[in-house]
DNA sequence: AACTATTTATAAGA
DNA sequence: TTCTTATAAATAGTT
């Protein structure tokens, strides 16, 4: 589809291959989105140029890490048996900056559009639905912003706070306890070598029967960061 | 592209919403077989259709799982690099609001140049495109909200989680330190008995002093000093 | 599933 | 990169 029909085979020349990707980018996009809308479906679209760019198309209300777990259960290619409960905090900032990614693209697409129709045969315009239609834009925008807001200021201050207390508590705690530890290590005078043996063998099989207590692969991976909005 | 053209919103007629997918489904893989062969890229197709059946592409030399790897490691990498690790979370948060700032400039902005035509000498606006403009952003922006939304109820929750988890923590802890105190009362030397005790209790010690390291691998270094940013 | 009238995507050129 | 435009390709509605 173009001036020419072209063969589907590997474009040698770099540059025409970058501009064909480019272009071909957009149109799979376009069509992802459309399967999205049309038929309320559920997609996800990750690409990879051959100089490594790295583009995603993911359908609203799902993340493509949803639609990748799903397809690992229907294709019962489960590599890891733990399954994830939810997006942790990390993925759901990245789904948001995504958004504002999209959305700004979304929204210079739309304004060339209409420049585009405004250079056509254009009529009339009615002031009062267009300035409804940015205020509505800019309340949501302020909305939104609020929320993050008191999102910062309150329950996140007082969280954080509770916590670092605990942390510190917790901290000094564990140097009491090491420091207890040292001392009794120097008091006993019996088979030093063959305790110590016995500790860290110990110690070492039950810090790896502790984990699943402490929490799945998962809380381990996130759970500290989620502070960070606190 | 067909014989009428179509709004590009949900199908309602469930006949027609499959029928239209399974065409655009063949159609969107072939486009994606054809960017993987024309431009040497690496491309992953997941599509679960409203009925919820299952459809994938996969460029040919890798797999579902490699490149969805990849765009893991791509993309946290990016996000992460770019915004947290020089700036906190904060910042992140800040630059946040700073896009949306931007996005409701760019829709000032819009709005100007609208007005400008307008005192110009057009007529005639097509309202249907101001419209789709209008839910277009609406949509973004009301997800982005949602997002958000769901990030305060979550972190909330993950707080609660993480507080609870501490006190639990500092209690065992405590009752450990009891423990040990009573045991030393008691202890009598160098038989095999008390230094069995003894890796036990070591043994315990050492699991609570490994969790202030509790991201290890899982870690990637951005561990309890997060808290200090707020 | 096929068939086309149309719309849409895009190759080449600017 | 971006835009234009002639043409190839995709597909909506129909059979």
């Amino acid at each position: 589809m173009g001036r020419g029909k072209i063969e589907i085979k590997r474009i040698e020349n770099p540059t025409n291959r970058q501009v064909t990707y480019s272009k071909r980018r957009g149109g799979i996009i376009k069509k992802a989105k459309e399967l999205t809308v049309l038929c309320d479906a559920e997609v996800s679209l990750i690409m990879f140029s051959s100089t490594g760019k790295f583009s995603e198309y993911c359908s609203p209300s799902t993340s493509t890490k949803k639609i990748y777990d799903r397809y690992q259960q229907v294709s019962e290619t489960n590599l890891w048996d733990t399954h994830y409960e939810e997006n942790g905090f990390f993925l759901v900032l990245q789904k948001m900056q995504r958004d504002l990614g999209n959305l700004k693209e979304e929204s210079n697409r739309l304004r060339k559009l209409i420049r585009q129709k405004m250079g056509e045969d254009i009529n009339e315009l009615k002031y009062k639905e267009l300035r409804d239609l940015e205020q509505n834009l800019e309340e949501w925008v302020k909305r939104i912003r609020d929320k993050k807001n008191h999102l910062v200021t309150n329950q996140t201050e007082t969280c954080k706070k509770r916590i670092k207390n605990l942390e510190e508590q917790n901290k000094m705690m564990r140097h009491m306890m090491e420091e207890d530890e040292a001392e009794r290590g120097l008091e006993d005078d019996g088979d030093y070598e063959s305790q110590l043996a016995l500790g860290v063998r110990n110690t070492h099989l039950f810090a790896y029967r502790m984990r699943p207590a402490e929490g799945n692969i998962h809380d381990r991976g996130y759970g500290l960061n989620d502070l960070r909005l606190g």
